[in-house]
DNA sequence: CTGAAAGCGCTTACAG
DNA sequence: CTGAAAGCGCTTACAG
């Protein structure tokens, strides 16, 4: 135990002092505790002489307010929301399964969650929801967004109400939002191209784009980084342009049994988009010749597919992670606090061998036994 | 807004009910306060038939502590602890840096973190590091453990003093410590091997391997998993007995600079260990004619050569996530909390596209402008 | 504009 | 074995 440092410890004059409270300061400054609570929250009412000597008192002090004794005293809930597009689509259900088990540990630290589905990808039903979803009392809310100046008003309105909003995956327009949380998606293209172009080793090959639609942000973006990397680093390799699928799986199947029945010159696929059951079942009933093959988000079937060896890849924005600091910066905007630290956001690339346990799996295997 | 869902709230009779208190239970049990506290605490000193008229009062009432009421109270501070390797290397400097990054945020919310160096790599300097610690006061651990029987005794005595003890990146004997946090260095290998095998393209090929030592457990649990899938589903390809390099960058140089040299068959190289800036250094002075080339963590140089092209994939731990995951299992385990959902721990493949921003470089950049 | 007091849900002596 | 009371650091009426 050579070296030893401290941190998190309030040494003054070579003793452990403990911090600084509200007393301390309103002491310190010279006036009533309820007045240095006005300033410290901004409550108003206050003599601007009374507010200089409490500011100067929390300067010297190094005062900050202990927001846990604040909650307490206020009973204080957050009230957090997430507005999530409605239906069927496998990765929107995993981004609602986390949700709920996460509040399921948090509404023990008081706080409330609620999840609203809205209507898939359409800037009007969003725009209604989030004008409706102003009448409700809530502290915050993560909203799965969509760029559309047409969301700029009711988003106004939110933050009017003092309701923190931030886009979760896909973003809003970034002046009516706090933060961001979701993956790059030109890096994510980007990856998907160098693996794609690794996987030649330098061979010729031809790789056959799916989008589901070019107006589709996201989808774009990735095309834009795949193409970019293969052009730059991968001369022997072609993007052929995507065939677009509404992310719909039996246009993927149709498509992609095709393109396989052709016996093209195409060495590899990439679906920027969803849909991927589709494309999976068609890929696997031609085990021995497929083309290296990648697509997004690690969900039942892309993880199965993974797993049996008819994909090659997935790409993951690893939703669980997104969640998890949706909360804390939520929180954090909440309380005025700084955002913490947290690890960075970054496109996963998933193989067979490195998927996290699946907890589905676990459970049927126990219901086997 | 079509669907809603409300989670973590308490309704009751349709009413929204506030969460019940200690005090709802004590009246509910017929006994006072004080007595209730007895029991929820395990303070002892309590008949057995208030014991049972409480427990019962809780079960009814679904009651849960509340623990930041309870901690205000006590004025307690978490006073957890890292161990953690001393010296100069890369991947442990970047675990102290984050610890010390969470810790400066946690100082707000009563948390106090010391970090101690113990001698590296040394059983018996760090069974003489735990037992020294015994003597301070702490709440928790987290160890950077080694698999020795000679550990089991101070860790005993560690527990025996209501300390809590993990192990991180590098496990503990498992019945010593209460969780381990780190990646399944078996499915490192696994991975690496993948992707290895992948960029053949079903050509033919042999891979050198390197490793500090075959002692240290982590390593030969990596070179065992890589050869388990080489041998499974690349038979194109031969996995070259490991050149041992002490972890030592000179080393490192030394050989690869050799195996080069002789423009022998190999086409990959993949060091299960530490010391790549050797490696680097010596690849770099080949760069048109280099092998694959795979490494383990994600750090200055190795970053760097990922970006210039000397290498083409690192396989990183993220230590921050484990640091984050450390904390937050600390604290629930002190709290005798069951431990919060978090995203699981898989080694993350880097290629030169998806890696996260470099706090580094920001910097310079800031200062040559 | 300012201040004294009760209360948030718990723990900790202290008195029976 | 049991209970009444003060206090943790804050907020919220309420009275001046």
């Amino acid at each position: 135990m050579i070296n030893k440092e401290a941190i998190g410890r309030f040494v003054f004059g070579g003793a452990i002092m403990s911090k600084p409270t509200l007393h301390d300061v309103a002491q310190a400054a010279g006036v009533s505790y309820a007045t240095a609570d006005r300033v410290i929250n901004n409550r108003g009412n206050v003599a601007q002489k009374s507010i200089d000597k409490v500011r100067d008192a929390v300067a010297r002090l190094d005062y900050v307010r202990n927001v846990a004794a604040a909650n307490l005293s206020r009973k204080r809930v957050y009230r957090l929301a997430f507005l999530i597009p409605k239906g069927t689509n496998a990765f929107f259900n995993r981004i609602r399964d986390h949700i709920a088990q996460v509040a399921a540990h948090l509404s023990i630290e008081s706080v409330s969650v609620d999840i609203f589905e809205v209507s898939a990808f359409s800037v009007d039903g969003l725009s209604k929801s989030i004008a409706d979803f102003c009448e409700k009392d809530f502290d915050g809310v993560a909203i799965v967004g969509l760029q559309s100046a047409l969301l700029e008003a009711p988003l106004a309105e939110l933050r009017a109400r003092g309701i923190q909003v931030i886009g979760l995956v896909s973003d809003l327009p970034r002046d009516f939002r706090a933060a961001y949380i979701g993956i790059d998606n030109v890096v994510a293209g980007r990856t998907a191209a160098r693996m794609t172009g690794m996987a030649h080793a330098g061979g010729h090959g031809a790789i056959q784009t799916f989008a589901g639609s070019l107006d589709a942000r996201d989808h774009a973006e990735r095309l834009d980084g795949f193409r970019e990397v293969i052009l730059a680093d991968f001369p022997h390799l072609t993007v052929l342009d995507p065939i677009l699928t509404k992310d719909d799986p039996s246009i993927l199947r149709t498509k992609t049994r095709e393109l396989l029945a052709q016996q093209t010159h195409v060495t590899a696929l990439y679906n920027v988009g969803a849909g991927n059951s589709g494309l999976i079942s068609a890929i696997s009933a031609w085990p021995e010749q497929r083309p290296y093959c990648i697509v997004h988000e690690l969900v039942a079937h892309s993880r199965q597919a993974l797993v049996a060896g008819h994909i090659d890849l997935v790409i993951d924005q690893r939703p669980d992670v997104e969640i998890n600091r949706a909360f804390a910066v939520l929180r954090a905007l909440i309380d005025q606090r700084e955002i913490p630290t947290m690890p960075e956001l970054t496109p996963t690339i998933y193989v067979r061998d490195n998927l996290p346990a699946d907890p589905l799996n676990a459970i049927m295997k126990a219901q086997n036994t």
